[in-house]
DNA sequence: TGTGCCGGGAC
DNA sequence: GTCCCGGCACA
């Protein structure tokens, strides 16, 4: 019971303890005026239920079904609210108020309608079965009842009929309950159990939620999150309290493990999908401590960098020494024509995020920042550095072949350079032969750092800019060209590099157009100091 | 010195 | 996100 949650449903089938029916129940049907939907229970077996709200009636629907077969429905009209004193939930069951259950949901909830005011349905089904993972519901629709009929006899009126797949509950009919009560408390805690279920909280989430419960339902379960251990969470990603503790997708948890043994494969999918979410965050966070130490090679007009000592060397021998590259060998003379440098990956990983198509912070192997070759857009005295060498450091792979095009095509994203098209140009010297970074050695990942943003330490490198042609730039220093191995510790930070600035364009800008009299009259950019946007060159 | 605009702060 | 401005580099 430490986990009480609004869920955002309307129908739910659930298997739930048949121990923890009474004391669900009573929680249920005496403290919960428009909180019928959540109380919480252990899920361990002995009742299917589903619940829904009337939008013609306002009243909520309860239907169950047994472990022995025997169902019933009622509604929140007649049996389950009956006799009880609604208004006083929260003072009575104070406990309700739990983890984000009662208090802080009916704070926001005016009414009963508030919460239940919702139109996707879920069903449940264990066994392996499952009988419509998210049914969608009109407000309007009448009511669903399932089979709607009780084990009373009570018929339910045929308006009120909805055969709809997710009333479907298929659970042996062997035995009656005893009453109405035996009803709510099952019913009760049939919803309590629901809010611990991370599959139902998935699949609420994930539905078409109504707008009108949606954020109410977000709330509470944002703010119930951490205490489950599990559970697939892909609702809207903009709910930042929600991946701040995200939980391992292979957990131990019992409502999990329940799911996972009981639904099959649509547990199995579900658990793929969670670890897709963990691990392929859409929204890159930041990571802390980045700095990423790379190795530069020094060699004249070199400047390839390389995320590991060995590959650098490797590169040096290679392609400097003359030397196989496949061969261990090392006499420690190619130690002299590198050194190391910090490398804020954050940084990089925006800049270069924003030059690839998908981000470099998506699951799958390291990601490997495809070359640009010079060779296709200016000349270049090594055409080696543009290959992107297999784990032999030899086998040129597809990513060279495809990836300049890619390179050069997304450049225009920045939003101030986005019409700056005189400033882009397909492959400047940024482009250099980027190819890969923070992989392992098994790869030879390396990229040709622009000088720009190697001269541009010590700040983080998102200066991977355009640069025009024209664009005066800073010479190659010749110190590249000096052997000298620069331990980083000891290596003076460089100035922020010059010639990184944008160009200064030809066009008259908003200010010599309009002049300083007529500023309203400037573009955006230009009334904020920024790069215009009206009279680009 | 005027201008363009980057980087960063305030909101 | 918008809005503003200090400060730098360039013409």
């Amino acid at each position: 019971m430490n986990s009480k949650r609004l869920l955002d449903m309307s129908t739910i089938g659930i298997r739930v303890g048949s121990a923890s029916k009474q004391a669900g129940m009573d929680q249920h049907a005496k403290g919960s005026k428009g909180r019928e939907m959540g109380v919480a229970a252990t899920a361990d077996s002995g009742v299917f239920l589903a619940c829904k709200n009337s939008s013609t009636t306002g009243a909520i629907f309860y239907k169950f079904v047994l472990d022995d077969g025997s169902s019933g429905e009622f509604t929140s009209q007649d049996s389950i609210l009956n006799g009880n004193d609604l208004s006083s939930g929260s003072e009575k069951y104070p406990q309700l108020n739990k983890g984000g259950y009662g208090g802080e949901a009916d704070e926001r909830s005016s009414g009963r309608t508030d919460v239940l005011n919702l139109s996707h349905t879920h069903c449940l089904v264990p066994n392996g079965q499952e009988g419509d993972k998210q049914m969608h519901l009109e407000a309007t629709t009448p009511l669903v009842t399932g089979s709607c009929q009780t084990t009373n006899g009570h018929q339910v009126p045929p308006e009120e009929k909805y055969p709809h797949p997710s009333s479907y509950i298929p659970v042996p009919r062997r035995r009656k309950p005893s009453g109405h009560a035996d009803k709510e408390v099952m019913a009760a805690t049939v919803l309590t159990s629901l809010s611990t279920s991370p599959l139902v909280l998935t699949q609420t989430a994930s539905a078409a939620v109504p707008e009108l419960a949606s954020k109410g339902w977000k709330d509470v379960l944002s703010a119930s999150y951490s205490s489950s251990t599990s559970g697939n969470w892909s609702w809207d990603a903009s709910d930042q309290s929600v991946p701040s503790t995200p939980s391992p997708p292979l957990s131990n948890d019992t409502s999990k493990s329940y799911l996972l043994s009981s639904h099959g494969d649509y547990a199995i999918e579900d658990s793929s999908e969670s670890t897709h979410f963990l691990f392929e965050d859409p929204i890159p966070r930041k990571r802390k401590n980045s700095m990423k130490v790379m190795f530069k090679c020094l060699w004249k007009n070199c400047e390839k960098v390389l995320s590991t000592s060995s590959g650098i060397q490797r590169h040096i021998r290679t392609f400097h020494l003359g030397r196989n590259c496949e061969s261990d060998y090392s006499d420690g003379e190619e130690d002299f024509y590198y050194s190391e440098i910090q490398v804020n990956m954050d940084s990089l990983s925006e800049g270069l995020s924003s030059l690839t198509p998908t981000s470099p912070t998506t699951a799958g192997p390291p990601p490997i920042f495809p070359p640009v070759s010079p060779a296709t857009c200016v000349p270049h005295s090594e055409p080696s550095h543009i290959v992107l060498r297999g784990p032999q450091g030899r086998t040129p792979t597809l990513l060279s072949q495809s990836a300049p095009s890619t390179l050069c095509h997304i450049r225009t994203d920045h939003a101030y350079q986005a019409t700056d098209s005189g400033s882009i140009p397909m492959c400047s010297a940024q482009a250099d032969g980027i190819e890969g970074i923070g992989n392992s050695e098994g790869i030879s990942g390396s990229w040709q750092a622009p000088p720009d943003i190697l001269k541009g330490f010590p700040g983080p490198l998102t200066q991977i800019r355009t640069v025009s042609f024209g664009e005066k730039r800073q010479p190659a220093p010749t110190t590249n060209t000096t052997i000298v191995k620069t331990p980083t510790s000891t290596a003076p930070l460089p100035k922020p590099a010059l010639g990184t600035r944008k160009p200064r364009g030809e066009a008259k800008k908003c200010r010599k157009v309009y002049g300083m009299e007529k500023r309203d009259m400037w573009c955006t950019a230009c009334r904020w100091k920024k790069a215009c946007q009206r009279f680009t060159d």
